[in-house]
DNA sequence: ACAGCCATGTAACTTGTTACATGATTTT
DNA sequence: AAAATCATGTAACAAGTTACATGGCTGT
């Protein structure tokens, strides 16, 4: 739900053709997300369908003006004003991963744990690197914030496997690799709740 | 990409019917994630689709085990030897939603960075507290697991939005909030390249 | 009897994404 | 003329997600 959203917040500030929506979105994500074209004509047709945009006429060179609505302005500013919520669509694949992985038997838990940390590490010089050629202007700027943002979060990665690394060591014996549970679901219901706890994410809408 | 992929893991493991792999997955996500029962039979069709598991007989129960096959396994092996790719699929939509907050005209670039700050603080707090109360056993080390990666992200999450700040208030005048581009796309060649920079993450499969 | 879980499934829908077709225009 | 870009679109698909229907079983 970004690419979605950024395209209207783009309109919003005056009507765009299609193409031209690209290379604003390029500009102003710093070119760190390139976008394919098709993409902007099925978003575009989906903003319409859903009234938050509207096709203008083709002017004298063929380009074909898309203009917001009053829904859809309204619906940028919402997604302004409200916090990105983590994380309902789009579950963390890697969190999910290592934690599926640390209740298979093997070894191979602390193998994947170590695998994406070497990766993970080169993506932080990567970014780095990108960092480092600063450059100026406005264009910059965009691009700064995104890389800072997966230069944050790649920090963030290599602290948390390292975390999950010594959990591993210091568990005995991987006590939850025991294959499937012991005890299945019967039919029926069940002597104790199975659901201790309460989830950590807010319900999708 | 990851419900997919654990339930093979998990089928890997050894057979199992629809609903038996839904209290699987939770225990080996420690209920961190919930998951929809509905999904779990999509996502067996898919997967059969792809041969990658087959549907095996129903048992007195009525229960209808699925077995993967020697194609799933291999994806299986594959999965957990590869890191986890950032970020194709699921481009973060914080970093892209304040990027293109970023340029906008107006102080809502600061607005939005604010109260998702506000947002991620009440996250981390939220996160802390699930952290303390431990509980020990297998379960608990999965539920460990997911709830540290949550925990790290919502602390890199915070420190971005800090530096973002810092760099708005030090831009003189947002400089980048200029509407739409002054020069747009003409038809034809561009006198010098749009794409000055390198896309920072891999292209899809 | 009734609530509530166990269990399987279907249909529909969302966003993201790519591959492809088509043609105009402009630079080399 | 060829290559590259500009520009608009179409068709198909992936994965995630939800809502709903249906029935069996069990504890109160």
């Amino acid at each position: 739900m970004s690419v979605r959203q950024s395209l209207l917040a783009i309109l919003d500030q005056g009507p765009c053709y299609g193409y031209q929506l690209r290379s604003e979105f390029d500009r102003r994500t710093g070119s760190t997300r390139p976008l394919n074209v098709g993409q902007i004509y099925n978003t575009l047709e989906r903003l319409e369908r859903d009234a938050l945009v509207r096709r203008g006429d083709a002017d004298e060179h063929g380009h074909v003006y898309w203009h917001i609505t009053d829904a859809g302005s309204a619906e940028v500013a919402r997604w302004l004003a409200a916090p990105v919520v983590r994380t309902t669509a789009a579950r963390d694949e890697l969190a999910v991963k290592i934690a599926v992985a640390v209740t298979l038997p093997g070894a191979d838990a602390a193998t994947a744990v170590a695998a994406q940390r070497e990766d993970s590490l080169r993506r932080l010089h990567e970014l780095r690197r990108s960092s480092d050629e600063a450059g100026d202007g406005p264009e910059a700027l965009a691009r700064a914030v995104v890389i800072d943002a997966m230069l944050c979060a790649a920090e963030a990665e290599v602290r948390w496997l390292d975390r999950v690394a010594e959990r591993l060591a210091a568990e005995p014996q991987h006590a939850l690799a025991l294959g499937l549970a012991a005890d299945r679901p019967k039919r029926g219901r069940p002597a104790r709740a199975l659901q201790t706890h309460s989830p950590l994410i807010a319900p999708g809408k």
